[in-house]
DNA sequence: GGGTCTTTTGACACCGGTTACCTAATTATT
DNA sequence: AATAATTAGGTAACCGGTGTCAAAAGACCC
């Protein structure tokens, strides 16, 4: 023991009478080494209450033990359940999860997120979307050697760098449930343009409508930004039509229950007057009355098995797996059309 | 350069005809440096790219640029304010934000942090309520040498250990505003038993109602656990009473919530028949109808300023407020009694 | 009992920085 | 001009681990 501080590699060696890289072996679990050996330096680091220096380890092995959850500052409870499912993958592990957050706007975003790379040279990386679509982003990944895993709604590399949710069959899914109970005028209130989530909700919208032989009224689909005010305004919109819609389908959460919020401000009941769908299945959709009935979206195990891939090797990686099924959650926000 | 990877303090002395030790002083911006040596390394700093090695750095340093974020699975929106005002606070900087959460009702619970805080060696910890308020943990940070801060209610520390909002106060100014509106009957929902903030937000309760000469009337004091569900059990209880207030103060905005639905269920009209007010002004506050008024708690600040105290000299770290106000704001859950 | 093959263990350099200490060069002092 | 005081910069050891490679110790065989 030098002093103060925690013991040491060199500690544990003097006290067990054996060398640093013994001792070395032992934390690693090095097969090649005698079970005798084995159990007195366990015994002396269990009596020192040795714990590795990670920096130490970090520097020599050339890698260190942290996981970065990359965002852009998406809704609370998406982070919070992605940082859940991240620590549930790397639980038992040396491994640490740092969060970081970037401005997409910001015309330095991606030298913000090289200097991050640079610096803190996180073993791997969980992007969150919408970043995980921004192949800039995954190209300076592969450039500063971080292993990334990138969540989405679809395949958009391969297996080893992917975790997404079928979005597009669960949506298409949720729809044919509106149409099974007898819906016809149906509204979708969209996500905000130019990601992949939004866009493959809406096309499993469009799919089921096809499918069951309905049109599309364009006055039915509504423009949306992921966020609650944006779900009022689009009912708004909805409820003011001369012939307004018997159900909405909304691309999340948060905008169907500011639609519900706006059908009650109109005076509108739900759901005997109108049926709302929504999509993530956030505790929220549980909390409102009626309750939200919606698309359980599997983002703990999304994040869980992102953390898994990044922590075991290229190969393992790939074995695991990348696609997750979104499944409907029915609740008191839907039921046949007066 | 090594052949491939990042170049390293040795390329730079090498390319700029120096010493490691010189380049040391540069990236340090040691003083006893002559300016020409100095602007030439840099420039070679900048040719070559390099950045330091930060294991390398926390290895000979004896300290990492870690700070830690612990808490117990607080709310969504609480847990990413946090994580923000963190953030804030170390932008610029070096350091990066490590989020664990932990469970206090797990037996190991104290062990487990102990293994965190001896495993990943954070440089400083923000302590999040209720754990802020466990002096066992405290005990672990001062036992591992680990830096800390506590968020909370009250000063249960040195200043510079200290982030905190006047909870009680904002809660009695809340109240006596309910007063002023002319309510008499007012009803208080109450936070989790043994943690802080609850304790405070209801010695405001108490202190605005005895400024005003009002009794508290234990039937209009229900419990809660500051959760969705205990907000709507505990105003269904208020509206029952054959006598039920014409205001609700909830400890916090999530039961204030469930508060507005459970009335809304019930057929009371808000505020029209009863008032209600929330605290924390979280974004959902905005987002129900009627708005909700609510006090506004400064957790970003209260959090920019702990990752500032972390990185800063305890000195400076005293310097620092320590105290944070929250303030009413008023929304549309409020009118005077009919 | 000596030689050969394995298995176990240790010596030593190294990862990429920093600190402590020292030398050489420059400037100030007398 | 000689000496002291500053300043600029270098040397070598060290932070706490790991990789390489060779030596030591057993196991096995004749």
């Amino acid at each position: 023991m030098n002093g103060a501080g925690k013991p040491t590699i060199n500690d544990v060696a003097a006290a067990a009478g054996v060398s640093k890289k013994t001792v070395s072996r032992v934390i690693n679990k090095s097969p090649l080494l005698s079970a005798s050996t084995r159990e007195k330096v366990e015994g002396v680091i269990r009596d020192l209450g040795f714990v590795p220096n990670l920096q130490a380890r970090a520097l020599a092995l050339r890698r260190n033990f942290i996981i970065a959850a990359i965002h852009d500052n998406p809704n609370a409870q998406f982070l919070v359940n992605v940082q859940q499912g991240i620590q549930q993958g790397i639980a038992g592990s040396e491994f640490g999860l740092m969060v970081q957050p970037f401005d997409r706007s910001d015309p330095a975003f991606e030298s913000e997120v090289r200097a991050f790379l640079e610096r803190q040279r996180p073993f791997g990386v969980v992007l969150l979307p919408p970043i995980s679509s921004d192949e800039a982003i995954v190209a300076l990944c592969r450039e500063t050697g971080t292993r990334y895993v990138r969540m989405g709604s679809i395949k958009m590399d391969e297996a080893a760098h992917v975790v997404s949710s079928n979005d597009r069959e669960a949506v298409r899914d949720a729809v044919t449930h509106l149409i099974g109970k007898g819906h016809r005028r149906i509204a979708l209130i969209e996500g905000p343009e130019g990601f992949t989530s939004p866009q493959e909700r809406r096309a499993g919208f469009e799919e089921a409508m096809a499918q069951a032989g309905l049109a599309v009224d364009p006055a039915l689909v509504r423009p949306g930004s992921y966020t609650f005010e944006s779900g009022v305004a689009a009912a708004e919109c909805l409820l003011a039509l001369a012939a307004p819609p018997t159900a909405i389908f909304a691309s999340n959460d948060e905008m169907a229950i500011g639609a519900m919020i706006a059908c009650r401000r109109a005076g509108v009941r739900i759901p005997e007057d109108i049926s709302i769908v929504g999509f993530d299945d956030t505790p929220l959709s549980s909390h409102v009355w009626p309750t939200l009935t919606t698309v359980h979206w599997p983002i703990v195990d999304m994040a869980r098995t992102a953390a898994q891939k990044l922590m075991g090797s290229e190969d393992a990686a790939g074995e695991l797996p990348w696609m997750f099924p979104s499944t409907l959650v029915e609740r008191g926000s839907v039921v046949a059309p007066a």
